[in-house]
RNA sequence: GGGGUCUUAGCUCAGCUGGGAGAGCAUCUGCCUUACAAGCAGAGGGUCACAGGUUCGAGCCCUGUAGGCCCCACCA
């Protein structure tokens, strides 16, 4: 690889082609090795047909870089990858393009559309992999799985099995959630509440043999009015028990229906009594078991109203109500209608009204797997990063209700339950028995329905590892490490994964849930494809490299926090690339010039070189400790700031005259050190752009086969120089202080200047005397005179004071005194200030009694610097005539 | 109804266990300085939503208020 380096970073074909090197080498493989600790992380699988879109990106993003920062600590890292085969948001999609062409899904059969959508996987499935790798995941593709694959279908058969033997799972007829437009049952997770405005009822039920008596109920959905089989009261309320045990006419039923009392009822709210309707409503399914109620059920799969529904049938449910409505109103039974709003359950999926039924389904008893998922966070083996998170967990756990797993679906792992034709006994078992064990016949029937498909993610940790075999991958991958997830599936797959884990394998999943929220657009808006407004991730790739994506979605931001997308951000990030792409190629110009040993005398160095690498030093420690925290942002920020204000904008700038003389004897320290330095950057940088800093890394030390699998930086104890860190930052200070005067005076960096340091302290006279050089070049000095009092400087000098120093430039012609007066007294203005802070604190006694000394000792330093930089900024004053 | 979260510079956001308010972008000024104009050097701009409290000390902890967002919830 050549040492030239285009003069702007060009991601293009850059990414690629390094990406493939990283594939050809294996680099993302991972084999047990008990010479190392593991560290791993499976990867929230996305939807096998989906498309990439910036949630994923940010959710990738983060476990990449926590793959690649563990695995150059010299863990055996996995990042176990794959895809989920999406029951229901596939079926849709292969059922829409069936229709494209024509085709019912029922007219087919169920065998025929299982090969249209296995057709639609093969075709689509990999395409999200694809889109993955253009990011720069390093995930183990040897490994790549999918839900339905072989060994996952066998983890999902064998914890049925195994969950149904425990009694944990069970067949009932109960009141589901119905999404007529799907045509399947759905979980309580997958219904969306949403509040809407509609209408209170209030409608008048005659009571049976008493003329001119009715009770006044009060309903959002009138047309359930078909299926009621009651009217509740509230034991308690004395309005009302004289109607308990009457019968009521049913209006436009011709059924007469009991007043009955449960304390389900609340007399406050509405009439107080509340029509029962066992069949369309969850509490009222509960009420009618306790008081034994007929369930009549009056609609079909598509929401329709059924034969039972007289005159209503066939109508759909909202027709149906309108004509119901009508009718109460014609017989004078609409006592009125008033605006209500209420909450109204949608299938998440499809925004359908979803319809309370009673049906034969499976379910999974939830209360007692719980307790060992409440259990594992309270003990903190699982831990939520923002904490804040624990809440939520806890109380969806605390407040589980069953789960519906079994969906009218064909695409999905087919429950492994098989019904005996002649006697009607239910085997569940991974093979259809020959006989059935009750009665001997040999005709059965398998299940219809599919499984819920988190019912498979559920078991990703471990399927995905090759449980129910004890594999050496399972015995030393698992528990995973970190979950990487974004908050809006806590509910669906976290907690699912956490009990099925304890319950299967004993153990905890993983350790660690790092929460991450959702990308918005630039005006705060969720993206989504109704709205139009999002944008895709490989196009910002395609157009600024993957390396700026990935700090744009990592950079300031909190865990768990949302963050918007603006483009202005991708532009910043990929000038920052830029910028390290350029601080390399001087590097590189400047090091073939030369040679440069491996390792040197640290003695040999100079205080700049010292500064710097005792800098990197400090770098490396603060970003391990925050990634260590999962503080990612924070990490790449302060690798950033290094970069590019201590590096380029001081160091950089400092080293140039030794690099520019053939006579310096500090060159060789000077190379040795921006290569070290640049190198330990870079390798800190790699987790969040992997792509530049892999390029510039190989072409810096040709002998390094990849930066990926070099070693992280660890702190040195012997790259610890403070003496000298403190004294680049006082001639940072001093030349800050003299481009302050500068600009304030307006004088171009043409115009050199005398500069003159006074400072009456010997030790910063000498900081001074060997930062001459920096004073030239930094501070536009054409001349440098450091000495210990004013000999020789005009009154009309302009000055800049800094603590136990005040460095002055005559720029005689050019001074403006007003300018210089003005500058004076606003430092004058500021240091008064501070004195008071300090003053104020110093002299108040129970600060002195309880603040810690630390703190004492600091401010006291303060004060001392700040009444010495104003004495001499009253001088200058003075002078002045002030 | 319950819970969470946010309110910090014109905009978007950091600010990790309380100890002198930060970044990016935008604005203004001066620079085509031989790595980078996707750049360099400077500057302006904030009673940290409001009111109390705890503390020597509060953007940070506690209570309350106002407004925004989100999640959960079986009042028909």
């Amino acid at each position: 690889m050549s040492k030239e380096l285009a003069k702007t970073y060009d991601p293009k074909g850059l990414e690629d082609r390094l990406y493939q090197k990283w594939l050809d080498r294996k680099y993302f493989h991972a084999e047990p090795n008990p010479d190392k600790k593991p560290f791993t992380i499976v990867i929230p699988p996305p939807n096998v047909t989906g498309q990439l879109h910036m949630g994923h990106a940010l959710d990738e993003t983060m476990q990449d870089i926590l793959i690649r920062f563990k695995r150059m600590q010299g863990y055996e890292t996995l990042w176990q990858p794959g895809t989920d085969h999406a029951a229901i948001a596939t079926e849709v999609k292969v059922i829409e393009k069936l229709k494209e062409q024509g085709i019912e899904k029922d007219e087919i059969g169920r065998e025929e559309f299982l090969k249209h959508a296995w057709a639609w996987k093969e075709e689509y499935g990999g395409k999200i992999i694809n889109q993955l790798k253009k990011l720069g995941a390093s995930a183990d593709w040897d490994r790549e799985r999918f839900t339905m694959d072989e060994g996952c279908s066998k983890a999902v058969e064998e914890v049925f099995i195994r969950l149904y033997e425990k009694g944990y799972i069970y067949k009932g007829s109960r009141i589901i959630n119905w999404c007529p437009v799907c045509q399947t049952s759905i979980s309580d997770a997958e219904v969306e509440h949403q509040d809407q405005d509609g209408f209170f009822w209030h409608i008048n039920y005659p009571v049976v043999g008493e003329e001119g008596k009715f009770v006044e109920i009060a309903t959002t959905r009138p047309e359930t009015l078909l299926g009621d089989t009651a009217v509740a009261v509230n034991p308690e309320d004395e309005r009302y028990q004289h109607l308990v045990g009457k019968m009521l006419e049913l209006p436009l039923t011709g059924r007469t229906i009991p007043v009955i009392a449960d304390e389900y009822v609340d007399m406050e709210f509405g009439t107080g009594c509340v029509k029962i309707t066992p069949a369309h409503d969850p509490n009222d399914f509960e009420v009618g078991k306790r008081h034994n109620l007929a369930e009549i059920n009056i609609l079909n799969d598509d929401a329709t109203i059924n034969e039972l529904g007289g005159k209503y049938a066939g109508m759909d449910r909202y027709e149906a109500r309108k004509a119901i409505v009508k009718d109460l109103e014609d017989l004078g039974l609409l006592v009125k209608v008033v605006p209500h709003s209420h909450s109204v359950g949608t299938h998440d999926r499809c925004k359908t009204t979803v319809e309370p039924m009673i049906k034969p389904q499976w379910f999974v008893k939830m209360d007692e797997l719980a307790k060992p998922a409440i259990e594992a966070l309270k003990n903190g083996s699982l831990q939520f990063v923002p904490d804040r998170f624990d809440k939520i967990y806890l109380h969806w756990l605390e407040n589980i209700r069953d789960w519906c797993i079994s969906r009218q679906l064909w695409w999905g792992h087919r429950i492994p339950a098989y019904y005996c034709d002649e006697c009607g006994e239910v085997v569940v078992a991974k093979e259809m028995p020959k006989v059935c064990p009750k009665c001997g016949c040999t005709h059965l029937t398998q299940d219809e329905d599919t499984l819920d498909t988190w019912f498979s993610s559920a078991l990703w940790p471990f399927s995905t590892l090759g449980w129910p075999e004890k594999t050496p991958e399972l015995e030393y991958f698992y528990p995973t490490d970190v979950l990487v997830t974004g908050y809006d599936i806590i509910f669906f797959w976290v907690i699912r994964m956490v009990f099925s884990a304890l319950e299967q394998t004993g153990e905890v999943p993983f350790h660690h849930v790092l929460i991450h929220g959702l990308v918005r657009d630039s005006q705060g808006r969720k993206m989504s494809k109704s709205l139009g407004n999002g944008i895709d991730p490989l196009e910002i790739i395609e157009q600024y490299g993957a390396d700026a994506l990935r700090l744009t979605l990592i950079t300031g931001n909190a865990p768990g926090n949302d963050m918007r997308f603006y483009m202005e951000r991708v532009e910043s990030s990929r000038n920052f690339a830029n910028k390290v792409w350029n601080a390399s190629r001087f590097i590189l110009m400047n090091l073939e010039k030369a040679e440069v040993p491996e390792t040197i005398d640290l003695n040999s160095l100079t205080g700049a070189d010292k500064w710097i690498l005792s800098k990197v030093n400090t770098l490396a420690k603060v970003v391990t400790e925050n990634m260590e925290k999962y503080e990612l942002g924070i990490a790449v920020q302060k690798v950033y700031d290094f970069i590019w204000e201590e590096f380029c904008d001081w160091y950089i700038e400092m080293v140039k005259p030794r690099l520019y003389s053939d006579e310096d004897t500090t060159k060789a320290a000077a190379l040795w050190t921006l290569r070290t330095v640049l190198a330990n950057a870079l390798k800190l940088l790699h987790p969040y752009m992997p792509f530049v800093t892999e390029e510039i890394y190989c072409t810096l030390l040709p002998q390094e086969e990849s930066i990926m699998i070099s070693a992280w930086p660890e702190y040195k104890k012997e790259w610890e120089f403070d003496a000298d860190e403190k004294a680049v930052e006082t001639i940072k200070e001093a030349v800050r202080g003299i481009r302050n005067v500068r600009t304030g005076m307006n004088v171009p960096p043409s115009k050199k200047a005398q500069v003159f340091v006074v400072s009456e302290n010997p030790e910063l006279r000498n900081i001074f005397e060997n930062g001459k050089v920096f004073f030239a070049t930094l501070g536009y000095a054409s001349e440098v005179h450091v000495q210990a009092d004013k000999a020789g400087i005009g009154e009309d000098a302009v000055s800049a004071v800094i603590p136990e120093a005040v460095i002055y430039l005559p720029l005689a012609e050019l001074v403006d005194l007003d300018k210089e007066l003005e500058r004076l007294q606003k430092e004058e203005e500021r240091l008064t200030k501070e004195l008071a802070r300090v003053n104020g604190m110093l002299n108040n006694e129970r600060f002195i009694s309880k603040a810690p000394q630390a703190k004492i000792d600091e401010e006291k330093a303060k004060l001392e610097k700040y009444t010495q930089m104003m004495k001499q900024v009253k001088q200058r004053l003075a002078q002045l005539g002030h």
